[in-house]
DNA sequence: CGACACCTTGAAGAGGTTCAAGAAATGTGG
DNA sequence: CCACATTTCTTGAACCTCTTCAAGGTGTCG
């Protein structure tokens, strides 16, 4: 939230949160078709979101830690389009949606917020694009890690280690490759000295040659 | 706009919009590290918008037609992160974002269509990471053009029948193929009578085979 | 009319996928 | 607490889709 709030504006802003929920790991938070009515803030845990389509086909759209805000793509129609899984136990902050655009007008603060946190959202999705769109297979394993590890260390933990809370079969979906492809590419950074890899527990050894492999791609 | 609103509700909206400006087939409207100012609405004409990395790849992001809104990525930074040229000569509508804000905070319509465009577009390129992910270089192009089509409709033309504004390469860039495979497979469309192809000239002779080929991918 | 940008098509090659088998962790029930 | 089932991950080999490289065709504009 944003910071130099006047006492009243900030009261105001406490209002928005009504109620918090936990959500078991694998359970939903949201889903597609559901109603939308809220946004929600993440107190703790981690999530996925993902599309999932008539002919059973998913796709990861991203994956969220404490701290960030879900549920914005119900807003349009008044229904989620997609689904918010748990990866491990969580605890969302739940901020009605009527709430927020009603305090929005009063606290110009909240409301610049808002438009920012959609803003931010639209660029992390065109990123999301360039990597789908033409990197190859270690590139998007090098943005993914260098993403995540970044987002980690900004909330305290370590800069090169990080337990992965999600299968490889998530990452491929997320990445546009198979599970495979994500399995290999991980043994291929651990052959070249730049990761450690046991299953789900990461080790970044030389960071500076996972940037250079993503910057590197006038290669190709 | 939203329908139903009161008379100075309109006329605070009208307020809005400053001044348009024209811009000629092949220039900027805005671009990456520009200061944010302002939303644009297109009064006529077709953009793309597009990303550029440090080593001179490009990623389409998007193609605007009239009525639909740019700009929104400037908003969290106040920094345009991509770039928006125009396809053909165009007119667009300025809208300064903070007045936009003000006028929000007074008209609720107003301010709730802010934020469903903001998640109009965020669904929108759920759909776009959705087609990068998973689907193949046919059914790309197909959702592309169904999707081309269907706008295009939605603004009085044709159902069946479009002029392209942009290349093969940028189609390519926005679909993540090169430009040889949208080539070759707009061949194989006509090969296979859906389409007729005269170079941008577009005619859809079978559209249900289209959307076939769009859901039937769990043939693979 | 000629230069240029854009599009099409072919052939060879690369990167990622698919299929398959086995290994390593995790969970479950007796 | 151990044995067994299950899930998840790794690795190999064959295959396929898309890319790359190359050449030629088509339309456009000064």
């Amino acid at each position: 939230m944003p910071a130099g709030l006047s006492p009243t504006e900030l009261n105001r802003i406490d209002e928005l949160v009504t109620t918090r929920r936990k959500i078991k790991q694998g359970t939903t938070l949201f889903s597609n078709g559901e109603k939308f009515t809220s946004l929600y803030a993440i107190r703790s845990g981690f999530f996925k979101t993902c599309l999932t389509t008539t002919d059973g086909r998913e796709q990861v759209t991203g994956f969220q830690m404490t701290g960030e805000i879900m549920g914005l793509d119900g807003i349009v129609n008044d229904l989620h389009t997609c689904n918010a899984i748990a990866l491990e136990d969580t605890e969302v902050c739940v901020m009605p949606f009527d709430r927020i655009e009603e305090i929005s007008r009063e606290v110009n603060a909240l409301q610049h917020h808002v438009h920012k946190i959609m803003s931010r959202e639209i660029v992390r999705e065109h990123g999301v694009m360039l990597l789908l769109g033409s990197m190859r297979a270690e590139e998007r394993l090098a943005v993914f890690l260098l993403n995540l590890v970044q987002r980690l260390h900004a909330r305290g933990f370590s800069k090169s280690q990080l337990i992965l809370r999600m299968s490889r079969e998530e990452i491929g979906s997320f990445l546009g490759l198979k599970l495979e492809t994500v399995s290999r590419t991980f043994s291929k950074f651990s052959d070249d000295g730049m990761v450690e890899v046991k299953r789900r527990n990461i080790r970044i050894l030389d960071i500076e040659a996972l940037k250079l492999m993503v910057n590197a791609s006038s290669c190709h």
